[in-house]
DNA sequence: CTCATATTCAAGGGATTACTTGAATAGTTG
DNA sequence: CAACTATTCAAGTAATCCCTTGAATATGAG
């Protein structure tokens, strides 16, 4: 018999097993990268836009060691890449693919796994209440000038990249800075996506002083990924 | 201060940490169960089609009582479901988007983690002296008769759904069945994917025998994704 | 140089994981 | 009913993982 079908047995039998296993378990890895909360928690971040380790520290509620740690795995997978900075090192998601791969994971979650709309609902609790905008109604309305649209994420995350026209007040700073707010048109508040509870927090906030406040569907990444129009301030100061 | 600042200030505090943790651990769950090599090989031959819990174990070589142990975790996971026939349970993906999530996993894989193309080398072999042809040139030639396509996977993912026109010739059966294949035009042999093995063997096999045979790029899979047209024979004998 | 800041590394305890072996369950067939 | 097959469950061991603590490295400031 010939070299190709030597092959074939070869491959047919335990021979090629190892070069198999060890491919998927390559595969795996990445499975593996994404299978712990923290690091789960830190991609979500990091699909905002770049952070330095103890800012994302204080994102996930975790010591710097500890996040570094987990940062570091996600390096060795290839699912994070660094820059230095001076002193800091920020780390930014590789690629759009990854950013991707989490958006699937997260799908695939909130479609299979039964327990978790469960645990979305006591982390973001009672959105029903909340009145809430689809994004293609808000592109249709944006232009009409009857609303304002406010981003209550943080500054770094307006700067990197906004919806065309949004102002930004961060959530914490929300109370104090009603009063800038046009006071006979609707607001619109968005944050990072549908497991973000800002937007909630500043609806609620808004409504219960007397002011028409809606609540975007889905945040910034899915706002660009149907296309609509952004803007970024990088040098400048947003606002 | 209002119900709403304090659930702010609530947010921000460590009390619904426990259920951010909570919510993100069951994302990082569907992480997990992709974080095995041999669970990834399954979800990999599942998206193929349906399989019984012994032909899975047969296929990943594995006993089946562990192979049935990596089932049960996808399946509490959600990323399978099971389907009763007789004594045997059928296994297979949830839904569309399990798959989406895997070509997604394997991109990231493909793209970001340096060790795997060594891996993938490794376990394919070398690719670079095997003829290629891609799938929108295939789908140009299919038409004007002058090839004949082989589909070299098992007859029964055969019968779940094949390239339009192709003919099904298991790989182990290649050798004996070449006869079969009129030797005035060129052979193009497909199978499951990029990480799969069996047209490039049944090519260097048929290449060996002095036909002029090509390997598809990608499988079914990617053929069905770009849209070109399939047959599937549920019933009738493929051939 | 020293001091301060930001990040990584190393060691350790407690919990979890992968795979094996052998027994139990749930169907089918006679 | 008993015999048989396909699949799942349970116990056990070696390896791995998560997070903490405390020390080490690297850059910038004075």
């Amino acid at each position: 018999m010939s070299r190709t079908s030597l092959n074939i047995l070869y491959r047919e039998g335990m021979g090629d097993r190892r070069a198999k296993n060890a491919l998927f378990d390559g595969f795996a890895e990445v499975g593996r990268a994404l299978s712990n909360g923290r690091r789960a928690e830190l991609i979500d971040v990091l699909a905002q836009g770049e952070r330095s380790v103890d800012q994302l520290a204080r994102e996930i509620d975790q010591s710097v060691a500890n996040t570094s740690f987990h940062l570091r795995q996600l390096a060795t997978t290839g699912l994070v890449v660094t820059r230095r900075e001076g002193t800091r090192i920020h780390y930014r998601l590789a690629s759009e693919r990854v950013r991707d791969l989490w958006v699937a994971m997260r799908d695939v979650a909130e479609a299979h796994l039964s327990q978790l709309s469960a645990l979305a609902d006591a982390y973001i609790g009672d959105r029903s209440l909340l009145e809430t905008i689809d994004r293609d109604e808000l592109a249709r309305r944006i232009d009409g000038g009857d609303l304002v649209v406010i981003d209550v994420r943080n500054p770094d995350e307006f700067g990197a990249g906004h919806i065309a026209g949004a102002r930004s007040i961060p959530i914490d700073e929300l109370a104090e800075r009603v009063g800038e707010l046009p006071d006979d048109v609707d607001v619109v508040a968005y944050c990072r996506g549908p497991f973000c509870v800002y937007a909630d927090d500043a609806v609620r906030l808004l409504a219960e002083r007397g002011r028409s406040a809606l609540r975007l569907d889905g945040g910034f990444p899915e706002w660009r990924a149907d296309g609509h129009p952004i803007e970024s301030t990088l040098s400048a100061t947003g606002g």
